[in-house]
DNA sequence: GCCGTGAATGTTAGCGCTAACAATGTTTCT
DNA sequence: AGAAACATTGTTAGCGCTAACATTCACGGC
């Protein structure tokens, strides 16, 4: 079997076959002007003939370029992440570039530098990092910035470009649907405060509610977890008594938790309290009842953070640490379902 | 500022320092034992002051090895695909691989096949399809298999190495389960019969019937979306009349599904219908009720599935295709919670 | 004391590609 | 017609690394 034991065709295979040099090759795969449209056939049908393509990292080693872009991310089980990742695969393919990923279990300073290490090693052309917590935006304030970074959901620190959903507005159309229903005040809550999506969606109810100069009670903290919903919700049907009867949960997991609390409580929502959830996860509709929740484009955020980071590099690194790094804001909607109704 | 614009060290700038050839240096990075304890330390400490890092495409261009694993994916934002892509990240990047992956919106021959040479443009080592579909599965087989390829969930066409979920025997538990309840028969919501764990599942449910001697009813087909879950649902309830009161579900998210139609359908779970779901997504736990389900360990399913692509490069192709194709199974295993009921 | 052996290091030759320059033809302008 | 411009192709020199071979030195057996 002579064709399994020879090698991978090269450049100077097709060059060969086509009778040219191997330069002409190069110059009809990278698209060059000056190159005869009959020469470029007889190239062409070289390469097909041979089946051959490019060592990228051959061309790696002399243009200096890998064309990988490295995505560090955080617990992409969660539905979150997990369409930002593919949001960005998709973009980046799209774009002619390959995605290498590293998942962290946990955001320590440390693993996120371990994992910008790791890209580094791979020469990536530049890296994107979803970055949720306060300590990843700290991880990446710290480090020497040598090559092209884009924060997604990352605050702002220390001028990395950022790509993030609007959490304080959408949670401020949560908090103000509620009040529309009619009560008097809503309860919230919270995630992790080392999340800066926690912190954005606690900012946007405390601006509702202070706009509207309802009394703010003190929000509780859960971890996103359904289970911390669960128990959160217990102690809401215990509070409800002196007048829980609006909550808006930051996240569609942690209102699973809290729905179910209520519900062994023996409290019906939305008759006997509202619930409002963020994220709008693919099951919320499903939930008892069907979840009023506020809904993220997370495949937006990962293409536009794609595209940012390809401006970033096509620009030779203009334009960055400048102070005036780019920040671009998705908005969040909110979906009304039956988890709320209005309130005498 | 001379240090920013001075380019990235490399092999013999460490050898100068170290006052070594750029070969000794090679040796000590390649862990070569002919190496004086001194020397090494020099070496050593050379890298470190200049923060040298290997060229990784130079490498790759003499070695023929890229240290990059390709990952074929479908639907990332299911708990499934998203956890076992993780497991897969890790263990990978342990074993000292990089991680390439490419997701796929829908699964035909070919985008089966274009993700295959994407990858193969990359020059990966090796490549694991996530391919819980029969087209894809048709897919690999149609393809020239030119580079160790492992399959997760994708059956065993043409002899590739497959590491999956026991589906039968989760099915089977799930099925045998009910009818230990006290219930006559079981229903099935299945899954799309052109998914393997589709088909699994089925199996399994009709197996443990079978020997149980009871009648087999016609399975319902869903998407694997709670909104089909939910219409399948709505049937059930009005077939409940005639007897349906026990079912095992596909996956947890139909599962949900289900259960809001049989609750707006006035049915209670698990008093009037005992429902089994599949998978264990981490929000099983706070559906309204508790939903008991299989557990399926995603995690390991990717640690076993890199360790056999490992294996495969290491041993050199070795006993590839030579007809008795490995093939791992990780067991799943029931949950009980609260979905479930002993009947009279 | 001489030679074989092996440990420790250095030297050389590419891997397959692109950039830079060189060498042709082919227009086009004056 | 001659020169200048341009289009088209070829030639050469690395990119940074590892494999293969060459060299040196120390040591033990005879």
């Amino acid at each position: 079997m002579p064709s399994s034991s020879r090698r991978e065709p090269v450049m100077a295979d097709v060059a060969r076959l086509a009778g040219v040099s191997h330069q002409t090759v190069s110059r009809v795969l990278n698209g060059h002007p000056n190159v005869r449209a009959e020469t470029q056939t007889r190239v062409r049908n070289a390469i097909e003939e041979l089946g051959y393509h490019r060592n990228l990292s051959a061309r790696a080693l002399v243009t200096r370029k890998t064309r990988i872009l490295g995505v560090v991310a955080f617990d992409t089980t969660l539905y979150g992440p997990a369409s930002t990742l593919l949001g960005i695969e998709q973009a980046a393919r799209e774009a002619g570039y390959f995605v290498s990923i590293v998942s962290l279990r946990t955001i320590t300073r440390q693993t996120v530098s371990e994992a910008l290490n790791h890209l580094a090693e791979q020469s990536v052309d530049g890296v994107i990092v979803i970055a949720p917590q306060r300590s990843a935006v700290e991880a990446l304030a710290d480090l020497p910035a040598q090559r092209p970074l884009v924060a997604v959901e990352g605050g702002r620190a220390n001028g990395t470009p950022v790509v993030c959903v609007d959490q304080v507005g959408g949670a401020y159309a949560a908090t103000r649907h509620l009040l529309d229903c009619g009560y008097h005040t809503v309860h919230h809550v919270a995630g992790p405060l080392d999340w800066l999506e926690a912190e954005g969606r606690v900012t946007g109810w405390r601006q509702a509610l202070t706009e509207a100069d309802c009394p703010i009670p003190e929000p509780y903290y859960g971890d996103w977890s359904p289970r911390s919903g669960f128990e959160i919700g217990l102690r809401l049907a215990a509070d409800s008594s002196h007048g829980v009867s609006a909550v808006f949960v930051a996240n569609d997991q942690m209102a699973l938790g809290v729905l179910r609390a209520l519900a062994e409580s023996g409290l019906r929502v939305p008759e006997d309290v509202s619930v409002v959830g963020f994220d709008d996860v693919p099951e919320a509709e499903f939930f008892t009842p069907p979840l009023t929740t506020v809904r993220q484009d997370f495949t937006e955020v990962g293409e536009r953070a794609i595209q940012m980071l390809l401006d970033l590099l096509a620009g030779n690194e203009t334009s960055r640490r400048d102070g005036g790094a780019a920040r671009e804001v998705v908005p969040a909607r909110l979906v009304q379902r039956m988890s709320t109704v209005s309130h005498p």
